[in-house]
DNA sequence: CCGATATCAGCGTCACTGAGATTA
DNA sequence: CTAATCTCAGTGACGCTGATATCG
């Protein structure tokens, strides 16, 4: 609009921050979302499809199984539900008789969540269609890749949650 | 509820998927959308208070540079920003005469954008700060590690673009 | 007629906020 | 009184659907 001062084509005249003029498909946080969504899409869709179920479901139930009963509070915090979502998904997992929620006679404000047998069978069938679908999602990799994979995904998490 | 067949202490009792009871921290696709949250969040608020703008900015501005003028349809392929939401996008691009917005002449049905004299600076400050962003973001990795991890997150997204 | 384009209204999920009620 | 817990209503961002009008 102001002027003309270089050209539109697609010569770059910025030898700035990235070399190649690939800065959309370099970017990690454009990668990261990217890819998160579609990882998103196949857990959802897959567990949707062969379990009835969604990721919430998995969280909990396996932060119950290996941590033992909680509050929802304390669940909230395992599983990286939000204290206000995890209400909602407690009422699904409560209506399957997956879990549990009894009041803590201890402290009356709060719900102690315990796993059923019923949600120890479904985590374990969770499992395995996980192991499926993660199968699918890291296809491209080899194992020794997909640790690596893991490992930096974890060691970059760690420092973004303890951290700040 | 039906019965008790197991204890319900964290001793795991299930040896079937992953051996450690780190399930829920290890599943890549938990990993993934977790750390793409806060990725996310730091982009959004970094972009936000160091230069008023929105990845979806940075996203339309640089493929203009990158790879020339086109119609909407042509940038929402190129971005990833969805037909629907180009729009919304353009609309604040051009309020800021970062972009220009022609009808083709060639085909009344296409606008073609163009990034503008005002956009290029914006683009050239854009990628200024979306480097220390990145910097943030990836900085429990060395070098080294972070082209691994762009390669690896290239290779899988690539994967799942292409493919199915 | 069909197909592509731009535009708009709306939906479901997600992380999150804010407020209320109960209880420690 | 303050603080924690659970609950519910609502928000904004995101990816996407469906419909409409225009034009090739």
């Amino acid at each position: 609009m102001t002027g003309a001062e270089t050209e539109d084509t697609p010569d770059d005249s910025a030898p700035e921050a990235l070399k190649t003029p690939d800065r959309l498909r370099r970017r990690a946080s454009r990668l990261l979302s990217q890819l998160s969504t579609r990882s998103d899409k196949l857990i959802a869709e897959g567990l949707a499809a062969q379990a009835d179920a969604r990721k919430w479901h998995y969280a909990v139930l396996a932060s119950l199984q290996d941590y033992g009963p909680g509050s929802q509070a304390t669940l909230s915090e395992r599983t990286g539900i939000y204290r206000s979502d995890m209400v909602g998904v407690l009422n699904e997992l409560a209506e399957r008789d997956l879990v549990e929620r009894a009041p803590d006679p201890d402290d009356r404000r709060r719900n102690i969540i315990t796993i059923s047998a019923r949600g120890r069978r479904r985590l374990h069938r969770l499992d395995k269609v996980l192991d499926d679908l993660h199968d699918e999602l890291l296809a491209p990799l080899d194992p020794a890749e997909r640790d690596q994979f893991v490992q930096l995904l974890t060691r970059l998490l760690d420092h973004h949650t303890r951290a700040p």
